[in-house]
This record gives structure tokens, C-alpha cells and sequence, in this order.
DNA sequence: CTGTAAATAGGAATTGTTCCTATTTACGAA
DNA sequence: TTCGTAAATAGGAACAATTCCTATTTACAG
């Protein structure tokens, strides 16, 4: 069956290891969570999604948790204007829409963003590079289509 | 003196009253703050700033006004993956450095990325216009060059 | 000037997140 | 397998940013 998030849930193992950082099962349960939602789950959506799993989950782990995988790579932290942070394992390079109106984020590649260059005086700036588009707007849902 | 600066009051108040919103005292020294800064202040920042001059006004006003503001379009909330808020007033568009040390918050312009147009698929989804882009890496202070 | 709806001050409440610390646990070594 | 230890967790307290509540004040239309 899902061999995808088999693999996944092994090479989160191995970078564990590679880190010296614990193999728990907290820590597996909310990387899979992250690793098969659909959705950009905030931590306490994960807390409350994992508490049936393990009754005694701590809010406070969910938020320690996701600090020490975002530390490590393995996710991303969704930047958004409300103060609540979304997170997300991190794929393919893509950036975000936001619907101004039902707040839903919607991922979308482009390609031709990632490759483009930063202009000349930005790049003597220092070393940036991890680019995040995020566009605002309203979906086609709150629009009524 | 600064003419530019007197300008961009007059706009404002004209701004305000295209919306029936009173022109109060603490709604223009907080634009004014605003508009004049050179940095990207947060609300207590400018509330702290302010108190000598309204030495009464209350946070709750700053916080309420700014959020005012950002619905007028006047002034942008600025992305940042901590959970304050930054602020400033949208002039030309452009888009921010974010250094992961330090977290100075860079502008810059990137005109090529204003015209671009989103991928065709992502134009289907919605009414999407605002791009902003937020580039993170480490400012030069801090690679200590 | 006056009346009224809108705005403000100040403090309480809320929300998201982090800290504190006693207890538990993963896992390397014996 | 068992043990020792450093790392991780649970649970609640603390914190910081923001919003809410409401009595009072104020801008401004008439």
C-alpha cells in the first residue's frame, strides 16, 4: 500500500539519527500527520487531530516539535498576515495563494519564480535565497463561481 | 519644508474623509509616524514613539487604527514568520529581505516580478493580485563581510 | 451650539506560543 | 536484557501580541 509514506516515514527516521535527536512517538505521529494532510494544519489542529492517537499529546510538544523538524527542513512554516503559523512538510518548492475572504491557502508552483534571479543590488545585499511568493486575493468560492 | 510630507497628510485626510472616517488627532500623528519612518515599526514601537506627544493615546487605538489603515489600502502588514506584525505605508511596490539572524526587514524592487504574471492555472482559481515576495537568507552585517 | 454616531482610553480578556520542572523514555553500553 | 543517562515529554504557569468591553470623549453635520 502507501510505500510513499512508508519511505517518508524512514527517511524522517534517518534524519532523526543523522541529528542524534530521539526517535519518539510523538515525534513520528506528527510528522505523519504533517506528511499525509491535505490541508496546512496550524499545531494546535495537529494536537487536536493526534489526541485521540495519544490521549496525553502535550500542545506544548505539538509547538516544540514542529520548531525542532522546521530547525531540521522537514517543514515549512506558511507565512501569513494572522499571527497563527500553518505548516506543511516541505516538497516541491511552491508558494501561496491566500483567500483574503475564507483565509484558505492554496499551494501553486512556479517554476519560472524559482529560477528567476534576484535583481544585481539585492543579491550584494548578503546571501538570500529561499524565495516565498505569497499572493492575496479571494478564491473562486468566496467570489461566488 | 517638507512638502512631500504635507502632501501626503492632505491625501490622507482626504483619504479619510472619501470613507467618512473622522480625522482625529491620534489617526494623524499615527500616519504621520508612519509615513515618515524609515524603518518598519510595530504597533507598540509606534505607540512608544508616540506617547510623548499624546501622552493618553492607548495602544488598543494603535492597534485598531493601523488595522483601519490596511483596510483603506494606506498601509501594508508586512509577512514575516514571527507573529509580530511590522507596518509602513505602501508607496512604490516592493517586496522584503528578511536576514534569519538579525531580522531586519530589507525592501527592495523587483519590477520584473511586479509585470509577471501568475501561471496560467493559478489565474483559474481565483481573483489573485497582490504578489509579495519575501526572501530570506542572511544580510551582509551578519555574515560579518 | 448642539446632538449623535464614531472614536478613544484603559483595563480585562483572549489567543498563540513558550517556559518551567518533575517525570518518563529512547537507546547506547555493559 | 538490564541499566544509566541525557533527551524528551506532560501539564500547567507565564508571556506577548492582539482584541474586546464599555464608559467617556470628540469630530463634525446641521
Amino acid at each position: 500500500m502507501d510505500s510513499v509514506l512508508k519511505k517518508k516515514m524512514d527517511d524522517f527516521q534517518a534524519a532523526c539519527r543523522a541529528r542524534d535527536l530521539k526517535v519518539t512517538p510523538q515525534r513520528m505521529e506528527i510528522f505523519r500527520e504533517l506528511a499525509e494532510a491535505e490541508d496546512h494544519p496550524t499545531a494546535e489542529k495537529i494536537h487536536q487531530r493526534l489526541s485521540e492517537r495519544l490521549p496525553s499529546l502535550s500542545l506544548d510538544t505539538v509547538y516544540r516539535t514542529l520548531r525542532t523538524f522546521a530547525e531540521m527542513g522537514l517543514i515549512l512554516r506558511v507565512e501569513t498576515t494572522d499571527s497563527q503559523a500553518y505548516f506543511e512538510v516541505s516538497h516541491a518548492p511552491h508558494h501561496h495563494l491566500i483567500c483574503e475572504k475564507c483565509k484558505k491557502i492554496i499551494d501553486f508552483q512556479w517554476q519560472q519564480m524559482d529560477e528567476a534571479q534576484l535583481p544585481e543590488e539585492v543579491r550584494a545585499l548578503g546571501r538570500f535565497e529561499k524565495k516565498n511568493v505569497v499572493v492575496y486575493g479571494i478564491c473562486n468560492r468566496c467570489l461566488g463561481k
